[in-house]
DNA sequence: CTAGAATGTGACCTTAAGGTCACATGACCA
DNA sequence: TGGTCATGTGACCTTAAGGTCACATTCTAG
């Protein structure tokens, strides 16, 4: 957390501050960010950033709290739509009002998020042939399942490839950050938890993706 | 791609230099990778590494590369279960040869997954209050639809719990993708368009969730 | 055996990072 | 006005990055 004299300062030299951080983080996530960067757009010398922060973590820690602190004030402007409302709506009201609250914010929504989720070269310019290659095959496999009438032709097939695109990486991700933890990956994988876990993911994306269009349209 | 002095290396060696850079890979990511790491690994001196790559993301490319050719093989080894089985079945059979692939080759998987899937702090140990909140909120939010009756009592809820952390991870990550490309985000947004993909995407986990464990097993 | 090509090497270059500190500047009070 | 204490400053430190190149070593062919 920054140190006392940072909060002393002046609110407008504080948000020059801050908004010079968050441009770097935009641009360059945390691990890359330069804190020489940060004190030439902000117009503060190097001296008074270290009297300030303690680095840029702290720098980021801080943004964090902000940010967290005017999503609870928007969220809290908002009144929820209907009381008693069921998990599902509620869910859809969080989403929604999280992404226009987002929307409001990009930049530092966007710095906190870039460092939190992950800067993914999967979705860089270089990768696009090796993401086009997979998104091309499952697409010829739903088009094909839909042909066999195996699922409801109204379904949307752009929508399906991007949810089957989500589930594989998410798999991957999770077997990664929780595998990696075990001392045998190859029986952890193996183990029935572990495949009781990924059964259950499928299905949840399989049933979800079962219900047509149509029935969407109808139960909303 | 590799110049042809790599590829004219005897295999011992080439294998040595690219387990060096996978190590190298897994541990810092592909941007703060270093070649004087990878080289001092390797046993190679810094001339040669240049004589035998462009940079590093070179390397990474070439690994890339290797990691494909060796699935498609692997994928090719296995023959599938049963001609003509459904979509979500080839889906699921897909992922889980995946995962055994990956948990067969865990460093080099890791290394190419970390660097295309992003290094997401959000799971780091400096996080983990932050996920912690979320999480506890959707598990207190399940629990209590599940008191209401909202939805079977059987229904896992660490699993729910992690449905919908991916869920929101998912559109968020969706929005800054897709919505910094626009000039205008907040139209963007706000667009029909826009908000019936996530309510597309919304129901997908919807219905997926609504089905209880029970139904899983009779289904399966 | 030797000439010449191919390969291997590490000292050295520039650049930039994070971080420190002796000193300059300005505010505030006796 | 003079003195003291908080704040601001940028030259300077170390470290390490990516990359180059003149030279050493090894291999190949005549």
């Amino acid at each position: 957390m920054p140190k006392q004299t940072f909060l002393n300062l002046p609110e407008e030299k504080r948000n020059k501050i801050i908004n010079a951080a968050v441009d770097e983080f935009v641009e360059h996530g945390l691990e890359n960010a330069s804190t020489n960067r940060i004190v030439a757009k902000s117009g503060i010398s190097k001296g008074s950033f270290y009297q300030y922060f303690e680095d840029k973590q702290d720098v980021f820690m801080h943004l964090v709290a902000i940010l967290e602190r005017e999503k609870t004030e928007y969220f809290k402007g908002k009144k929820i739509p209907s009381m008693n409302m069921g998990i599902f709506k509620y869910y859809r009201w969080m989403v929604k009002t999280g992404m226009e609250f987002n929307s409001i914010h990009p930049n530092m929504a966007q710095a906190v998020s870039r460092v939190l989720l992950g800067e993914r070269l999967f979705f860089s310019k270089y990768f696009e042939d090796v993401r086009e290659k997979t998104r091309a095959f499952f697409e010829n496999m739903i088009n094909n399942a839909r042909e066999r009438g195996e699922i409801d032709p109204s379904v949307d097939v752009e929508l399906a490839v991007m949810v089957m695109e989500t589930w594989q990486n998410t798999i991957t991700t999770y077997i990664f950050d929780e595998g990696m933890k075990q001392k045998d990956i190859m029986k952890w994988v193996h183990s029935a938890k572990t495949q009781e876990t990924i059964d259950k993911l499928l299905y949840v994306m399989e049933y979800g993706l079962r219900k047509t269009e149509s029935e969407f349209g109808k139960n909303s």
